[in-house]
DNA sequence: TTTCTAATGTTATATTATTACATAATGTTA
DNA sequence: TAACATTATGTAATAATATAACATTAGAAA
């Protein structure tokens, strides 16, 4: 096996993969497109997805199902994250906005309840579906 | 059938149960629990539940795959949503402030892309849990 | 009444994700 | 190195979540 802060063999193969998708892959489209390199289960995928997303080099979409490799070195890994999604042609993309970033990190509710993360997705039309 | 304004029964008998609760449920928790009024098959609750978010007045928690009962009267119509979710016991908050609406509702990325929804939804240990 | 639309009922199936268990590789420490 | 703990792997089976397809019915609209 490898050190923890390199990666293992089926997650580097499936990071490959996301990192040249240029749209969110599901689970299964990832299954499929890494057969050849012998990744033979679900499972397989589903753990190295957990691992990727874990340390921050994947996010997963919520809303769709889908992972996506992280572009945002500022994304403090996988803990504060943020994606616009068009509903049209579904393409996502992370936010990167410092203020947005800021602003949400910063946030406290009237619970008290103390944040160590969020999730946040935009939904509309992007520019060229407009 | 019904007017739009008013709830058909199946949409009724899940609006209950979904209100009743104190916790987000998932949609076979639903269907079991309202097999009893009549409610047969998944699709039958899928749809209510389909319906009842759209019109806002439940919400789903999509990091949980769990529907929510509405209880922000100022959340518009689905379109604008932020809850809190504990990390340990599991409880989901819905987020209602007018500062946190306003900034999101105004965030403008840099690609120009015009957003019409969002949902957020921050994680860590509710005050209990802490 | 006729026609249209939205909701319903039902069956089957697709999609997404996990449990369980056996094995192997690596890290840790004595 | 040997012993042990930890992490990753492989594999099969199954659970959990969600939708497709099609027939029917209730109400809205004209
Ligand atoms: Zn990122
Ligand atoms: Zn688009
Ligand atoms: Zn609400
Ligand atoms: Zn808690």
């Amino acid at each position: 096996m490898q050190k923890q802060n390199f990666l293992t063999k089926n997650q580097q193969i499936v990071l490959d993969l996301v990192e040249k998708s240029s749209e969110p892959l599901k689970a299964y489209t990832i299954l499929f497109n890494v057969q050849k390199k012998g990744i033979k289960a679900p499972l397989q995928v589903y753990r190295a997805l957990d691992k990727l997303v874990e340390i921050g080099k994947i996010h997963k979409i919520e809303s769709r199902n889908a992972f996506i490799a992280c572009h945002n070195s500022s994304c403090q890994v996988a803990k504060a994250t943020a994606f616009s999604i068009c509903e049209i042609c579904e393409k996502v993309t992370e936010i990167s906005s410092a203020g947005l970033s800021k602003y949400l990190s910063n946030f406290k509710d009237k619970d008290g309840m103390k944040y160590s993360k969020y999730n946040l997705e935009f939904f509309g039309l992007c520019k060229k579906c407009r």
